[in-house]
DNA sequence: TACTCGCCTGGAGTGGCTCCAGATCAAGCG
DNA sequence: CGCTTGATCTGGAGCCACTCCAGGCGAGTA
């Protein structure tokens, strides 16, 4: 698959897939004869993971640790399901802010209701 | 109020908070005769306000917008009001994107207990 | 008086992209 | 066959949203 079509199925850009390949976000990623980078499955459902656990803020620095965990074989998986568990209470908290602000936009909006139901 | 406790009521680093005075987000912020800022009430809720939003998602530039429209007067209410839902609705974008996380996690949770069970 | 504490300012540094110039190569076309 | 188009490549500059730091000021305390 090529870089373009990995990023259409991950979600991220094509110069930010570049951007983690440089940062040791991503396993060894193969070449065509062309020189061009050659996404296998595999490839792809990391880049979607990657592209998930970023989104909902994950810090490159915890990305690139998940990553060599990654390289380093089974003998870390247990490691690596700590990170998974830790983000998944992170998604929490994360959900409790949007809760938060939700009902901060409804009272706000509320108020500008009134506001202008009595207009002055 | 002084500036630490305003940052910590907000939730906004105090540092935070001065760069968003220098970028045009808040009204303008009183000064004691000691030449340190004081915050009103209003002052608060409206650090409040922009931390949420800040929190979860809106660019500084929305937000400076929004800041402008406030300073503007009652006239500018419904284009707020209009601000506020479209963030209300990108708050439901932002939990969709938490949800597929989750489910990616526990997904991947559970071909990891699966590798452990049966460990090579 | 000396020390500490919280605040001030301007400016440098950081994280995470995003954009750009300039080069290469394969495919399609007249 | 040469020419254009389009996708990719690399290295590096630029940008957003902070974060940290040096150097300085004024109020309160020992």
């Amino acid at each position: 698959m090529r870089i373009s079509e990995a990023a259409s199925v991950s979600g991220l850009s094509v110069d930010t897939i570049r951007f983690y390949e440089k940062s040791g976000l991503l396993p060894p990623i193969g070449r065509g004869l062309d020189g061009n980078r050659k996404f296998s499955a595999e490839n792809v459902d990391w880049l979607v993971l990657m592209s998930s656990l970023r989104e909902t803020g994950m810090p490159l620095e915890k990305m690139r640790h998940f990553a060599e965990l990654y390289r380093s074989g089974n003998r870390t998986i247990s490691e690596r399901k700590q990170v998974l568990l830790d983000h998944a209470e992170h998604l929490e908290t994360k959900r409790a802010a949007l809760d938060h602000c939700a009902s901060l936009l409804e009272r706000k909006l509320g108020l500008y209701a009134e506001i202008e139901e009595v207009p002055a």
